[in-house]
DNA sequence: GCCCAGGAATGTA
DNA sequence: TACATTCATGGG
């Protein structure tokens, strides 16, 4: 189960695979510092984490009152709804051949259940922009509008993701960020942020509210904010598969719709890594 | 200089 | 509803 290792803890009845989830486009502050050692920033945590290559389990460094607070909930780890573990399994048995193919090469995936204000912020700046262009805006913003803070067992200085307060009281230095044409959007849901609260934000169809949030970035919202595993964002890549494979026109099964989110995640996750 | 990037708003028919 | 245009920025 989980055995504390000095100041890590080992995970290792998870299926987990640490450079894939980097990989996945669904994060955008898991960094690999140096092979097979990866660092994580989310909301106002931070952590590191250590995986063999080809094993499914890890070593995070921290305690277990932050792994049972935080982490494990991050990663999805807590046995109270359908296992990812288990979902996999539906994949490969009840997909198509495509799907079958791209589950397997995406084992270790897991939909991380993450900050919530922090996934809208991210997932309004992705929209026409480049994954590492993304990373090093959030980056930015993270540097220029919150308060750095020190992990207390790695001794390392780190940026939380800003607060809404933090971003609309500098928002006149937004420019320097390279935000772009975003900025208005990120403006508006900071302050509606504020004045009705992140979970105000349950829906698809609230999350439009928001000015420059739409489909695509909404069910990212879905998906990777509130763990709405039918939420199935369609970004360009996934038109294209739905084109190339599909001819257009694609659908799941009932057994496998339930889980639509982390079946886009592994075609997602395909395209883009080979 | 040109092209593109995990889109969305706006205008037109 | 369907389609075209435009939006700011940085990297290749």
């Amino acid at each position: 189960m989980k055995v504390n290792v000095n100041d890590a803890i080992f995970i290792d009845n998870f299926d987990i695979d640490m450079r894939k989830i980097m990989n996945s486009g669904q994060c955008f502050r898991i960094k690999e510092y140096q092979p097979n050692y990866y660092s994580i920033i989310s909301g106002n945590k931070y952590v590191e984490a250590f995986q063999y290559p080809n094993e499914t389990s890890i070593y995070l460094r921290c305690d277990i009152d932050n792994w049972r607070g935080y982490w494990q909930n991050y990663f999805d780890c807590s046995d109270e709804s359908t296992s990812i573990e288990d979902i996999y399994k539906l994949a490969v048995e009840y997909g198509d051949g495509y799907i079958k193919r791209c589950a397997e090469k995406s084992k270790g995936m897991r939909i991380l259940r993450q900050d919530k204000f922090e996934t809208l912020i991210s997932f309004i700046i992705s929209q026409r922009n480049n994954i590492p262009k993304i990373t090093s805006t959030i980056r930015r913003l993270s540097e220029a509008y919150s308060t750095p803070l020190t992990d207390k067992i790695t001794e390392k200085t780190y940026y939380p993701f800003p607060s809404a307060e933090e971003i609309l009281k500098g928002k006149e230095t937004l420019k320097s960020v390279g935000l772009g044409y975003r900025i208005e959007y990120i403006v508006d849901a900071c302050e509606q942020v504020l004045s009705k609260g992140i979970d105000y934000f349950d829906s698809v169809d609230k999350l439009k509210e928001i000015y420059g949030v739409g489909d695509k970035v909404a069910n990212c919202y879905m998906l990777f904010g509130m763990h709405d595993l039918q939420a199935f964002p369609i970004d360009v890549h996934i038109e294209r598969i739905i084109t190339r494979e599909y001819g257009g026109r694609f659908s799941l099964n009932d057994t496998i719709k339930p889980y639509a989110g982390v079946i886009q995640q592994y075609m997602f996750y395909s395209e883009k890594n080979i």
